[in-house]
DNA sequence: ATGCCTTATTTCATAAGA
């Protein structure tokens, strides 16, 4: 079985690919963040040409996630469990169960500056997901929650971790957020897998970052202890990110055997 | 010190991303 996340930075701007790519990869469970558009734009249609249904959890032009399944998707949960006051309302989460696995796509509030009440506001949502992954027994079931959480967990997470020290994605406080993840049980499997430098998901579409590999890994896969135990490989597609219009996230490719 | 690039919508400008 292969389950994927990817944030993609707008659906329809690069459906074609993602369709393509997910086909190709033998993608089983895709988890998508920055989907950019609300449920009436989302592009079901190319999706299920290709054998996928899709749940999806958008609003407008920013934010958005989905799950995009060709092994059956039932029992989808968008957002925060109980009603939710802005901004907590965005569509930044969604779960569902995929062939026998709980999945979460997950899109962490960026942060914008430390100084920023965004800030604050992505502190708080770490924990709200926290909260949210104890009470559903994460650890208990078999889970992956996977997306974009916009903490590089470690300085070997960041190309140049000087010039990130004082900047969003790399606090102690972000991490500690991470950290409060892993401490309910789940795992980092990318980490485990690429346990070296370089070992990134995000470059800047600022000419030369990607080629120069000056990125950041924020996009992470936390795993429950039975899945991570069964997962045979784990893979950073750099071919994704090298393509033309790409998004600036490359895919994560986890490879188990149920 | 700042912008570089890309997305979308309120488009020849702005907000947001990370």
């Amino acid at each position: 079985m292969r389950i994927a996340s990817w944030n993609v930075n707008s659906i329809r701007a690069r459906v074609d690919y993602v369709v393509s790519w997910a086909s190709a990869s033998e993608i089983d469970v895709l988890l998508l963040q920055e989907t950019k558009c609300g449920d009436v734009d989302f592009p079901f249609d190319a999706f299920a040409a290709a054998g996928y249904t899709v749940a999806h959890h958008g609003l407008d032009h920013y934010n958005g996630v989905a799950i995009a399944s060709r092994v059956g998707i039932d029992r989808i949960h968008p957002g925060f469990t109980g009603p939710q006051r802005p901004p907590f309302d965005e569509p930044r989460l969604l779960a569902a169960e995929c062939a026998g696995v709980r999945v979460w796509s997950v899109y962490v509030p960026n942060g914008r500056s430390l100084d920023d009440p965004h800030y604050r506001y992505k502190l708080v949502w770490l924990e709200r997901l926290r909260a949210e992954l104890a009470a559903t027994d994460a650890t208990e079931r078999r889970t992956v929650v996977a997306g974009d959480f916009n903490v590089a967990p470690a300085d070997i997470d960041i190309y140049d971790p000087k010039r990130w020290r004082h900047k969003t994605h790399a606090s102690a406080e972000e991490r500690a957020g991470i950290g409060h993840l892993l401490d309910l049980g789940l795992r980092d499997v990318i980490r485990e897998h690429h346990p070296g430098p370089g070992v990134f998901t995000w470059w800047n579409y600022r000419p030369g970052q990607f080629e120069q590999n000056r990125g950041l890994r924020i996009d992470l896969a936390l795993c429950c202890p039975a899945i991570a135990d069964v997962i045979t490989g784990v893979h950073i597609d750099r071919a994704a990110r090298a393509h033309e219009r790409p998004s600036d996230h490359a895919p994560v490719v986890l490879e188990l055997t149920l």
